[in-house]
RNA sequence: GCGAAAGUGGCGGAACCGGUAGACGCGCGAGACUUAGGAUCUCGUGGGGGUCCCCCCGUGGGGGUUCGAAUCCCCCCUUUCGCACCA
């Protein structure tokens, strides 16, 4: 036994739960035993519907709503760990107490049940997706269930249950007859490892952002959406939601708006011309070469014979590259001189054009104007291939020959005059652009534009375990939509989730009974393979969750008005773009459409922080379990070893050996302690380790809390409870009404650690009061029941309330109680202590002042 | 490189709009109650002085504004997170 059960929270768990056994059976009999209470209250609020949303037309029109979502979870074969209730507890805490305070709240669950590994898991076991999604989910609602949150599980969804992605295929329909769905032949992010293309929001550094698998660039034939359509909108509307500052940036940053001009450049000794985008029209004095995208349409036509070879060699290579080796910053340029000639639109000037990969054919217009001047990567361009820099704005502490100068705000313009005696010498910058802007559009030169970065978003995958297409391809390659009484095309039962044998998607193997078609018009056609990826579920989840159970709409407009927007959206930063940016598409489409009444879905969002936890290593870099690990003198060893580890705060990860499993921390402390300890943490939206000594802490808490109302030896009522009037106990009067103003707006504000603090504060009080009026303490309880909901309503039956603690009123807080102390000020006069005053919090700084001079007199 | 956020005891973290640090919890120390307790309760706990009244130093470093700065301003350092040849 002490071999094995060594490590310092592994013992501390498995005491804890020998202690909890023990009391059971022996002297503490009525002392806090949450194994026992937590399970009962389950099943009480279960039976009696206790959180069950209002649907009731007259019920719904007497009170306000309030929708409060979390990020549903994708139903993993790790099961939970502690980082997935963070975000789950404080949701809860903030619908039960919104429930409370008279809110009609939708508070529900689901699972975003397709994608990937549940395919690969099929793969590996043997098993179909279906199942291995189903047993996911069992698990998880399992482990949440054991926390005692309060959805309504009653509006579950899985957007994998064909009641749920008919209507999926449904908005995809939508989408497709607005235009916003469309084929292409494109370059894709091809994963040869997965065996799928993915989407641009997928892919980094050349790899899937989930795995690390390389990718590389192919053509294929592609759905996209047009997200791009609504670049603008997802931009702007940003401004009104209430959401952490940080994402709205990473999301403008996606979508990467800049202002410029186009500029058009006709090639020397003939007719054809080549348009480029830039930031700097100003700099057109300064351009002194070209350069075209290795795939520019142009390029082969404007290629000279001298050059022809050494640039489709050019071409050839970087188009053998991985979006790896060409995003690599640490290369040197690369480029090719083509042979021909641009002529500068302003000056006529000749400027040699050049193939090189640092320009992409993605964005703008796949060709430059190089300012080697003003420029930094046209700079070290110039300087490798001995181009000319020429100074076009001045004020660079520098020579433009060592180092580009890019300011855009200060910089003066100079040598920028033009033959016809058109200049913009003397100008500041952004007159400048604005000059030459106009000068160009004058005279059909160029034209002012606005270029994104956001890309049109790749829409399907060459997978199994996602929704159909609901689209046909009829004979002769017309693409045709299924009519919507047609809806749900169900996901074939197959036994194979590889892609064939010729690269066709695995639906290609569902066989002819699935794959032809005959249309209403009498033509057959063969259905889409593709399937949709997974983020297309998460779109709109919210929206099936106001009516989930609709067999005839997706959702009905009356419930749709009524809850719409989610008034808060809780979950993690890593969502930031991908699921937060398609989500909002969708949404403005929908509202397009006239579905839904709101601009955006989400009002207010707020990401929770991630759980580390301490991990061990030696010196060879070899991970060891928590359990394994003795700590002597500040230091941590493998136990009963002298080999020393070197801990660290880690992402939780199953190689790190370093996950903590929501089981056994409740297992040893109970659901109320877990759910305490996640928010008294630290704020909600930081980074911060899991100590599990720290639980400790809020069980004591709890514990004391359970002393209040109930004597351990007897069972009984504490004896230090009274049934005289609140006022009879003035100092723990005030005190409580203190922590209700402060839980009420720390809680409000998800600060739910100075929310407990608080608390505690309140009970330290209340254990330090002799008499102590029971009034106080129910009134307390309801404070607490958000955060420990099992424990407040396991206290609250035996203080002899008939109704459930969860439908008690929230309490209201006496300003005159709660009103803060006086401060003390201490009057100095150059640093020297002169004095005091007694003030009121609020005072102004005049007040104070005047009060200052008169005590000094 | 660019952008954003953040640096407070042995640890997680408090501190409203500048009001005189370290709430709450962990850990640690002392005591009480106990056959015993790693349970519970009480007291103490930033550092350094000092015959217990108190003094000095303290919120990454350096300047500044102010009667007063963890909080506001400038420069620097460090960490974390985004973006990364986007013309």
């Amino acid at each position: 036994m002490r071999q094995w059960c060594r490590g310092r929270g592994l013992r501390r768990i498995r005491r804890s739960a020998r202690r909890g056994r023990a009391r059971e059976g022996c002297m503490a009999e009525h002392s806090y035993q949450p194994s026992e209470i937590e399970p009962k209250w389950q099943a009480v609020w279960a039976e009696r519907g206790a959180f069950r949303t209002p649907t009731d037309p007259a019920e719904l029109a007497a009170k306000p709503k309030f929708y409060v979502l979390d990020m549903f979870p994708y139903p993993s074969g790790a099961g939970l760990h502690v980082g997935h209730p963070e975000g789950y507890t404080a949701t809860d805490v903030i619908a039960r107490m919104k429930r409370a305070q008279g809110f009609n709240v939708l508070h529900p669950m689901g699972w975003d049940a397709f994608g990937l590994p549940a395919e690969r898991a099929a793969v590996r076991e043997g098993l179909h997706p279906a199942v291995i999604t189903e047993r996911n989910i069992a698990t998880f609602r399992t482990q949440i269930q054991r926390l005692g949150f309060s959805y309504d599980w009653e509006r579950e969804i899985s957007t994998a249950a064909v009641d749920y992605y008919r209507w999926t295929q449904w908005i995809f329909l939508k989408l497709y007859e607005r235009g916003l769905a469309y084929e292409a032949s494109v370059p894709v992010n091809w994963c040869p490892a997965l065996g799928t293309v993915l989407a641009n929001e997928e892919v980094k550094d050349g790899a899937y952002v989930e795995t690390g698998d390389p990718v590389e660039r192919r053509l294929m034939r592609q759905w996209m959406l047009k997200i791009t359509d609504y670049a603008e909108r997802l931009l702007v509307d940003l401004e009104e939601l209430d959401w952490p500052e940080s994402v709205k940036e990473m999301q403008r940053n996606w979508i990467g708006k800049s202002r410029g001009a186009d500029v058009v450049f006709r090639i020397d000794g003939g007719e054809r011309s080549f348009t480029v985008f830039t930031t700097r029209p100003d700099t057109l004095f300064g351009a002194t070469y070209c350069v075209l995208a290795p795939e520019h349409p142009l390029l082969a036509e404007i290629t000279t014979a001298g050059q022809r070879a050494a640039v489709e060699a050019y071409v050839a290579a970087a188009a053998q590259k991985t979006d790896l080796d060409r995003t690599d910053l640490a290369k040197s340029k690369t480029g090719v001189f083509t042979g021909a000639l641009a002529v500068n639109p302003v000056n006529g000037q000749k400027l040699p054009i050049w193939v090189a990969d640092y320009v992409l054919m993605g964005y703008g217009t796949g060709a430059i104007m190089a300012v080697p001047g003003h420029d930094e990567r046209d700079h070290e361009f110039a300087r490798a291939f001995g181009l000319p820099i020429v100074e076009v704005v001045a004020g660079s502490g520098s020579p433009v020959g060592e180092a580009a100068y890019t300011d855009n705000q200060d910089g003066v313009l100079v040598n920028s005059t033009a033959p016809d005696g058109f200049s913009i010498d003397g100008l500041k910058v952004p007159e400048a652009i604005a000059r030459i802007t106009a000068w160009l559009e004058e005279r059909g030169l160029g034209r002012e534009r606005v270029q994104y970065r956001l890309r049109d978003w790749l829409f399907s995958r060459q997978r199994y375990w996602g929704e159909p297409f609901p689209v046909v391809h009829a004979e002769g390659g017309e693409v045709v939509p299924l009519p919507e009484d047609w809806l749900p095309v169900e996901l074939p039962v197959i036994d194979e989730f590889k892609p064939t044998d010729d690269g066709q998607p695995p639906l290609a193997r569902a066989g002819e009974q699935w794959l032809r078609v005959t249309l209403p018009d009498g033509r057959s056609g063969t259905r889409e393979t593709n399937t949709m990826p997974q983020w297309a579920g998460s779109c709109w989840y919210y929206l099936r969750f106001l009516d989930p159970r609709n067999d005839r709409q997706a959702w009905s407009p009356e419930a749709e008005r009524y809850w719409m927007p989610v008034d808060l959206y809780v979950g993690g930063v890593e969502h930031a773009v991908l699921h937060l940016l398609y989500a909002r598409f969708w949404h403005k489409v929908l509202y397009d459409c006239g579905y839904v009444h709101t601009k955006e879905p989400f009002q207010r969002l707020f990401n929770q922080g991630m759980i580390l936890a301490h991990s061990f290593r030696d010196a060879g870099g070899k991970y060891y379990h928590p359990a394994e690990v003795e700590e002597r003198g500040g230091r941590s060893f493998v136990a009963g070893t002298d080999t020393e580890l070197e801990s660290q705060i880690e992402k939780m990860s199953k190689s790190k050996l370093n996950v903590v499993n929501p089981d056994d921390v409740i297992a040893a402390y109970g659901a109320d302690a877990m759910r305490l300890y996640e928010l008294f943490m630290g704020p909600l939206e930081v980074q911060k380790p899991w100590q599990m000594k720290d639980v400790e802490g809020v069980n004591r808490f709890l514990q004391r809390v359970w002393r209040l109302v109930v004597d351990e030896r007897t069972g009984e009522r504490a004896a230090r409870l009274s049934d005289e009037p609140p006022a009879s106990a003035p100092e723990l009067l005030r005190s409580l009404h203190k922590t209700i103003k402060k839980v009420t707006a720390d809680t409000e504000a998800l600060q739910m650690n100075t929310a407990i603090s608080q608390m505690m504060i309140f009970v330290n009080d209340a254990t330090a009061t002799p008499r102590v009026p029971v009034e106080i303490v129910t009134t307390f309880l309801r404070l607490l029941a958000p955060f420990a909901p099992h424990l407040c309503e396991e206290l609250w039956l035996r203080l002899g309330e008939a109704d459930l603690m969860a439908h008690a009123p929230w309490p209201g807080h006496d300003p005159e109680l709660a009103r803060d102390e006086l401060l003390t000020i201490v009057v100095q006069v150059n640093g020297k202590r002169r004095g005091e005053l007694q003030v009121a919090p609020g005072t102004r700084d005049e007040e104070i002042r005047r009060l200052a001079l008169a005590s000094e007199a």
